[in-house]
DNA sequence: AACTATTTATAAAA
DNA sequence: TTTTTATAAATAGTT
């Protein structure tokens, strides 16, 4: 359609070439568009010119076009990354399913489908669980009543030197009032390295918890 | 370019409309040909007819116009899905990770960091389900059991059947020896009638399941 | 970029 | 759909 007919290849006169691109171009955009319009069909146009400049038209969202191209084709336009996330998906989706279902059943629900071996697993797992659970429980019961004795020796103790005190200051008094005493006084002082040495055998505190 | 102008707007008459778009699309594919041809231009073109079937031309690789689409534009358009996927995978990798801590623990499993409050739920839920499967256990017992005992009344049913005929063919072949025995025949004539007409009231066979 | 002779695309009809 | 045909539109070569 112009003053001569020519034959469609390579136009080897780069100054044609050129002006032939950008009329031909134009010319392709606008019916693109026009055939959106007329006819309601969802079109997209991409040209690189051999230069690299780029011209485009597209009637709604790229991204919508070649979703929908996916969908019909089946062919990925995405690289690889999309892909293996794709894939990941998949399988952590699937090891979900697995053990959704595997809770369900230690949980008793949704048992009826089973047979009796795999009954009797379930059961073994359970009870080893149960034995585990209640093996803690008598842990901590047993800590807590260490815990428990070792404060009461500490208070023990601690009522122990306060007696003592008690009795040196009660001496000490009775000391201000006569000889008789003195032996008794003499008894306490004997005593006092003892009592502060006894405390760092006492049990180890570290390892309440 | 036809007999007439017509405006650019949505053709109304569905068939004409058909017919421009098929008439239009394979001009568009063709111009999109000869401009890469001509001049060298990369182009991808996808057309979506409103019916969905889709047509495309593209002179080398979509991926490759993509590709270099999103070299030249910087719009990345895989970015939004890939936020998405990327969303959605971490969202299941949580629940996988959870129900993983919940199976270990099930198990009894990783339980040192639990405290009593959480332990106690711990042996509810291992209970309630050794719970469960041990009744669907002893449902499938008493089955068992019911299907025995079905089996067995027949086994009785069929043995004592057996006698009946034992006896009658017994009691045929001493008729033949002389009249002492007529009266016993009689007997068991009037026993015959009362053998069969025990059967329906043995247990219903139907029930067995 | 504008012009224009010609080719090409296509609207309407069949 | 495809073909036909009259006409509109695109464009090759020119200016």
């Amino acid at each position: 359609m112009g003053r001569g007919k020519i034959e469609i290849k390579r136009i080897e006169n780069s100054s044609n070439r050129q002006v032939t691109y950008s009329k031909r171009r134009n010319g392709i955009l606008k019916k693109a568009k026009e055939i959106s319009v007329l006819c309601d069909a969802r079109v997209s146009v991409i040209i690189f010119a051999s230069s690299g400049k780029m011209h485009e038209f597209s009637s709604t969202s790229l991204v919508d076009i070649l979703d929908q191209y996916h969908k019909l084709t089946g062919r990925r336009l995405w690289d690889a990354k999309h892909e293996n996330l794709d894939n990941e998906i998949n399988k952590v989706k699937k090891d979900n399913d697995n053990m959704q279902i595997e809770l369900r059943h230690l949980k008793g629900e949704d048992i009826t489908s089973l047979n009796h071996r795999e009954l009797m697993m379930l059961e073994d797992a359970l009870d080893n669980g149960l034995t585990s659970i209640r093996n803690k429980q008598n842990d901590l019961l047993r800590m807590m009543r260490k815990k428990t004795q070792s404060m009461e020796e500490e208070q023990d103790q601690l009522n122990w030197q306060l007696r003592q005190l008690e009795i040196a200051s009660m001496n000490r008094n009775m000391g201000e009032i006569g000889e008789v005493f003195h032996q008794r006084e003499n008894e306490y002082q004997t005593q006092m390295p003892f009592a502060f040495r006894v405390q760092p055998m006492q049990p180890n505190l570290q390892e309440r918890f």
